[in-house]
RNA sequence: AGGCGGGUAGCUCAGUCGGCAGAGCGCCACGCUUACACCGUGGAUGUCACAGGUUCAAGUCCUGUUCCGCCUACCA
């Protein structure tokens, strides 16, 4: 048999490797500097160089590549920027586990050494994600491809901070910051991940100095008492009057501490006295600064607690607070707890909880550059889609808080600050500076931390382009047309980008803002390795192949919903992939001698066309418009279902059907090549159309097609034409589909075998209609298994047939023998039930003045035209039903 | 505590301007008809969460209630 030339079924892995190899041998995926074309720039967002390739990358990726081929199809220069990012404290955790398995800590081997090992490991083992993103299709300018630690973005990152230090945006301080005793380091206050903790409240006596009385102050963490240098109460509390400005003594630690009043103070909660602790919480440090009040740190970077806490040095924190407890208890200060649920911080990198703490960093003054990111889209600069996450942004940005950006790890972005041995002078440098420029001392010593990485992402727009040269791709691609990225990094990235953009290149640095959604498992729970439920993109793309896989994605990325994910669905879609393949492998069978559009009829008014080709190709370009302008919007479930339903339920189930006999009949050569050159057409269209979405599989087939034309890549998008649209076809055909349907109908209803060929006639007063139908019949006897149609202006009701309704008149069928007439009474009564119920309805609304009044009148002759319809089909409903009552003996 | 989203067929979800409730999967029946059984043809399936309101007309707009999910901020 004949096959086209395509294998009996589509194997994604050849396909996929050969034709990954030939975009990138043809350079298919470059972006040029400099060229005529509309500039179309996308930035991937770097994954980690320790990542592995999940289901939110295999989303996102997708989503990205759909727009980037679409976009360079329709003729732009387009750019997909891709890298990656160094992921300070993920990879550092890497590096550190294996130095672990060794029995060494980074500390044995020195900063230096570390680092090299860090970079070691980087080219070995980093960057295993971008070997994924490729098998996933994507189509990055791979020549292009930027690290976060690379010389260029590391020139970017220093001129970007101490353009900010100048500028006073930058400054270093002490205060409470996140702090995470594993990792060792201040962390963002966005990087703290809460979860709600059933914990107590224990309530502890606070005995005043004087000797008469006691305060009694509530806290949820007892250890951080031995931090205290003061109780605080509301001033307007009448509980407390008296006691402001006297001091208690601190149990265990016998310090005394003042009592102060400020508004801070809830009255209503506890016991309505706060003890305060500056060192271990921001509240508590913002008041002691307020108050002048000391500050005693009690624990070192490992949440152990250090000599401030006299016996209890040495202490895990949480051994800590038992010992305390214990000891507060044996003393009689501790008076009870409470159960109490709050929230407790953990770091979103190691879990571990977070221990607030004052220490040394560095931080953004960012309320300025917030201002302008708000602005930017307020104005409609920058357009958030779905916009709803506009009012979550605009509310982040409102209430910013300065962000810290010094971290005390080692792999990183070094702070490029130096402080001079000599005379203490701080030198904020782009370049290492090799002297002191106010004393000469060359005795300099670098600032040992390093930045968030976070810091370098912010640039990642520009950065990659070359900035802070003047280069012809950031003149070219900057702003970036769109970004495409999950709205857990809204605040993280999105907006940290928008804030440097606008300070760095005084321009947005994105047009448009994708937000997609998270996946998750079938049942709705986030995937996670601890919960087991994790899919590997990988391994689904082994299985259904590259293109089902990104269909599915895409086809279930509604907008603002998460997607849902499971094995069964892609499964659907690998089911999708195997009819264009076969759909295809027709075609090419019934094209092998195809001798190109030479055929007269071509040169016919587009009127006198046969019915299907004018219908095949209204459809095509309707759901040419449809996708393109899906696209253009990021609708891309709804492109997904336009693209399944045309190609699926009418290309393939009516229009390969309907020119079977033509094909296979050869009858009339000329009708052959007309439809010949209509169904290559339509199927061409089809993968182009389809390409962004199932980039191998169409490949394969184009190539199929026609060797000499070169990639489906760079052919250029269908483009809807209003020439060809072609209402009356599809009302035609709308017909003659809706006469088949009804035949089968019948067949199926009165159990008539599928083989058994029938005689039908259909009655069409309307003239076009009729003709219309007329012109038709050897589609609907082919379709329906017809061996006799009549078609008539008024036929007569044959004797011994069941009678059925299509929107212009009604069909015929002989069933003669077939008695069984239950059945098709059961469904015609039903159905005249129904009508009844929209005819009411109808009737209702033609009757109501206010209706007639106050509706559009386009609906009203709608409705009228309706209530025609309604009243014509009962009539024959009801004939149709009396013939089918059994005549009483 | 505030903010946002969701509740539509057995399941997963679409539903844009208010104008006759849709798809995929699943289910039932029939069928190996020369692209495809990863298929074809036909079929069944709804209190659009609940209660009010606006309107000629509400799944759609407004108000309230309720349940679920998420985000932000945390009061010790």
């Amino acid at each position: 048999m004949a096959t086209g030339g395509l294998s009996k079924s589509y194997e994604p892995s050849i396909s996929e490797e050969k034709w990954y190899r030939y975009w990138i041998a043809g350079d298919y995926f470059h972006a040029c500097d400099t060229s005529e074309k509309k500039p179309f720039s996308i930035v991937i967002p770097p994954p980690n160089v320790t990542g592995m390739l999940h289901m939110g990358h295999a989303l996102n990726n997708a989503l990205q590549d759909i727009v980037i081929r679409f976009k360079r199809m329709q003729g732009y220069n387009t750019l997909w920027m891709p890298g990656m990012d160094h992921a300070g404290i993920a990879t550092q955790n890497v590096v550190e586990q294996l130095l672990a398995a060794q029995g060494l800590t980074r500390h044995d081997l020195g900063r230096e050494e570390f680092i090299a090992r860090v970079w070691q490991w980087k080219e070995k083992y980093g960057g295993v994600i971008i070997n994924q993103l490729k098998r996933l299709g994507s189509s990055c300018d791979w020549s292009r491809e930027r690290f976060t630690m690379d010389a260029g973005l590391s020139r970017a990152v220093r001129e970007v901070f101490v353009r900010l230090y100048n500028d006073g945006l930058i400054y270093r301080g002490d205060y409470v910051v996140q702090w995470c005793p594993r990792c060792h380091t201040a962390i963002s206050d966005l990087e703290v991940e809460y979860r709600e903790t059933a914990g107590f409240l224990w309530n502890i006596r606070y005995p005043l100095a004087c000797g008469t009385g006691e305060l009694v102050v509530a806290t949820t963490r007892p250890e951080t008492m031995l931090g205290d240098t003061a109780v605080a109460v509301n001033p307007d509390d009448q509980r407390f009057h008296g006691l402001v400005g006297k001091e208690v003594i601190l149990p265990l630690v016998n310090r005394i501490i003042p009592i102060v009043a400020d508004s801070y103070v809830s009255a209503e909660f506890g016991s309505g006295a706060v003890k305060i602790t500056p060192a271990c919480d921001p509240n508590d440090f913002a008041l002691a600064k307020r108050h002048n009040l000391p500050l005693v740190k009690i624990m070192d970077g490992r949440g152990t607690i250090n000599d401030n806490g006299g016996r209890y040095q040495g202490q895990d924190r949480y051994v800590c607070r038992e010992n305390v407890l214990k000891d507060l208890e044996a003393q009689g200060y501790l008076l009870g707890r409470e159960p109490h649920l709050h929230s407790i911080g953990c770091c979103y990198r190691c879990k571990t909880d977070i221990e607030p703490t004052v220490s040394t960093q560095w931080f953004v003054r960012v309320a300025p550059l917030a201002q302008e990111a708000r602005a930017a889209v307020e104005e409609g600069k920058t357009r958030i889609i779905p916009a709803l996450w506009e009012a979550t942004y605009f509310e982040w940005l409102n209430n910013i808080r300065d962000w810290c950006i010094s971290r005390q790890i080692w792999w990183g972005h070094r702070i490029p600050v130096w402080y001079c041995q000599g005379c203490g002078n701080t030198i904020v440098a782009v370049t290492d500076p090799s002297d002191c420029p106010r004393c000469g001392s060359v005795h300099l010593s670098q600032d040992e931390d390093v930045l968030d990485t976070w810091f370098s992402s912010a640039l990642w727009p520009f950065s990659t382009l070359g900035w802070p040269d003047e280069t012809e791709a950031l003149k070219t691609f900057y702003p970036t047309s769109l970004l495409v990225t999950g709205f857990d990094i809204l605040f993280f990235w999105v907006a940290r980008m928008m804030m440097m953009g606008l300070y760095v290149m005084k321009d947005v640095p994105f047009r448009d803002v994708y937000l997609h959604a998270l996946v998750r498992d079938e049942n709705g729970e986030k995937m996670s390795k601890s919960r087991g439920n994790i899919i590997d993109p990988l391994d689904m793309i082994d299985k259904f192949g590259a293109d089902a896989f990104r269909f599915t994605l895409c086809a279930y990325t509604a907008q603002g919903r998460d997607v849902k994910m499971s094995e069964d669905r892609i499964e659907g879609y690998k089911h999708f992939v195997n009819k264009i393949w076969n759909a295809a492998k027709f075609s090419l069978m019934n094209l092998e001698d195809y001798t190109g559009p030479d055929c007269a009829l071509l040169d016919l008014p587009k009127e006198d066309f046969p019915l299907a080709e004018r219908w095949i190709c209204h459809r095509l370009n309707q759901v040419t418009a449809e996708v393109t302008s899906q696209i253009e919007e990021y609708r891309f479930n709804e492109a997904a279902s336009s693209l399944y339903q045309f190609i699926w339920h009418e290309f393939c189930d009516w229009y390969l059907e309907l020119i079977k006999p033509t094909l296979y009949g050869k009858v009339n050569p000329e009708k052959r090549i007309f439809v010949q050159t209509t169904l290559r057409h339509t199927l061409a269209t089809i993968l182009q159309l389809l390409h962004p979405f199932m980039p191998f599989l169409t490949e394969e087939i184009w190539q199929a097609l026609d060797e000499s034309q070169g990639s489906i890549m760079v052919s250029p998008y269908p483009v809807f034409d209003s020439e060809l649209v072609d209402e009356d076809a599809a009302r035609q055909m709308n017909l003659v589909m809706e006469a088949i349907t009804v035949i089968r109908n019948i067949r199926g209803e009165m159990e008539i075998p599928p083989a058994r060929k029938l005689k039908a006639s259909i009655s069409v007063p309307d003239d076009h209609f009729r003709r219309a139908i007329s012109g038709a019949t050897s589609y609907i006897t082919h379709l329906a298994n017809l061996e006799a149609l009549a078609v008539g202006a008024d036929l007569a009701r044959p004797t011994g047939c069941v009678s059925g309704i299509i929107s212009s008149g009604r069909v015929f069928v002989l069933v003669e023998d077939t008695l069984d007439l239950g059945r098709r009474r059961v469904k015609t009564e039903k159905e005249l039930a129904k009508l009844d119920r929209d005819l009411a309805n109808s009737v209702n609304k033609l009757a109501n003045r206010d209706f007639l009044a106050k509706a559009d009148p386009q609906v009203i002759e709608k409705e009228r035209e309706k209530n025609r319809q309604l009243v014509q089909r009962r009539l024959l409903l009801v004939e149709s039903l009396q013939k089918l009552v059994p005549m009483e003996p």
